[in-house]
DNA sequence: AACAGTGTTTCATTAATTGAAACGCCCGGA
DNA sequence: TCCGGGCGTTTCAATTAATGAAACACTGTT
């Protein structure tokens, strides 16, 4: 069972750390042993370890949260990423023109996971979290980054043999229907979402580029669907293909001039 | 040596991740195998269950980067402190006020870690990233939460057993002057620098208090040294002071009246 | 006082980790 | 073209460290 490629003493270990959700944000050994399904002793080992390397800590009632060395590497991977260097101001400046929610995100394994999140200023928006994720058949980000995803990768999101959740009534689930519109995507260059993972939001989606031409991440504009109507769409596109024309130049995409 | 209250195999392969710098972002498994001073085979093993557990990424050309997972967790222990939703917007605003760079750290373990940080506007500038840490010693954030930690610690960091590097020129290192800085810092609730940490760099730091009263973090305004002259210092501190006020305030700090 | 629940420690068992070595592949230099 | 060096991957025997049950001390409630 035991497969010695990897370690996976260390992966449940890390597994912990996914027990600490903005439902939870707080937890004690006790607790944390029943959810993981882990004896105490372990469970303690574990959270000892992570506290010690700064991953978790300890607060005055004794209870786990999450550390500060989280924001130290989730800081410096964006670093790495330039999101912060170059994608942000950007998607301020797009946030400032249309006042929607700009967000930006990209395929991990089998989902996207929004990697950035500019909100609006408006009382009524979208109230999403940036480091949340979601499968990439609905949605407008998801589905961008699907339809200029790898065939393979394409072909098990869309197998049979994948369940497809239906978060709300207009979810697509149906393999058909997500090709048509994953081939639609590819040839308007934007995605377009009512309401696919939170009832009565809507985003557009548009695809960053970097040197190598491929799509690399997303870049969307999210909000209330009632914002979202036939004529604002275009403008909002406009605005969308704008930022990211801007922020794929600084990523070393270089566009084909077509004559 | 190996003590059952922790454990070492999953604190080691976590160390592998501050092998990802500003400086090596990009790194294959033999250069981590030698700088991490560990065999190829058990690096391999802890670099796969890492990638597989979203903590490490492997990019085109077989090479290791920091992953999404992350700035996925990065986010979220980010937004369980209150700093995106409370703090930033403030920082923001003290930035526009300002034109310099805005900060906020806390005390992790024996070091302050700076976790968030809104750049100023302007050419010059000082350049330092987010989730840097920096020892207790020297610099205006680290010293004001020194002057506010709880004694045990204050002995610790100003104890003669404990070495206190000298960065430049101003750093402070004696422990008779920098208990002198903290006392000063305590009355007058701010603390001042000028190149402790980076020469040429200034910085003026505030205390953020919660419910408790406690101070939890610190709030500070930094750039170049020559903007950081007599004339200019005390607009500083009392747009600095209104800032840490209202973050406090939403941090659920009631303000003692005088009378 | 009794009980339930918590967090911590101990220790025998054994499972999983470890690292050396072998292997296949790629690249650059002679 | 050949060879050597370096890479990443796999195998396997040795042993180390992880594991979990149980005991313990403490706290809070009835």
């Amino acid at each position: 069972m035991p497969t010695a490629t990897y370690n996976n003493s260390m992966e449940k270990g890390l597994q912990l750390l996914t027990l600490f959700t903005g439902d939870h944000p707080s937890q004690r050994l006790a607790e944390i042993s029943r959810e993981a399904g882990m004896p105490k002793a372990t469970a303690l080992r574990f959270l000892n370890a992570l506290t010690r390397q700064g991953f978790l800590r300890k607060d005055s009632a004794g209870a786990y949260r999450l550390g500060y060395r989280l924001i130290e590497l989730g800081h410096r991977a964006s670093d790495q990423l330039d999101l912060r260097t170059i994608a942000l101001p950007y998607m301020g400046a797009l946030r400032d023109a249309l006042d929607e929610a700009v967000q930006i995100a990209v395929i991990d394994g089998t989902e996207a996971v929004y990697l950035e999140k500019v909100d609006c200023r408006q009382p009524v928006r979208l109230f999403t979290k940036a480091g949340r994720r979601a499968p990439l058949h609905a949605g407008a980000c998801p589905r961008l980054l699907l339809a200029f995803a790898p065939d393979p990768l394409i072909s098990l999101v869309l197998s049979e043999r994948t369940e497809r959740r239906q978060f709300t009534e207009t979810t697509p689930t149906d393999p058909n229907q997500l090709r048509a519109l994953s081939e639609q995507t590819r040839r308007t260059g934007y995605s377009l979402s009512f309401g696919e993972l939170e009832a009565g939001s809507a985003a557009l989606a548009v695809p960053l580029r970097d040197y190598s031409g491929n799509v690399v991440a997303t870049l969307s504009v999210a909000g209330p669907a009632e914002r979202f109507g036939p004529d604002r769409v275009p403008e909002i596109l406009a605005q969308a293909r704008h930022t990211a024309a801007q922020i794929s130049r600084e990523f070393g995409f270089v566009p084909i001039i077509r004559s």
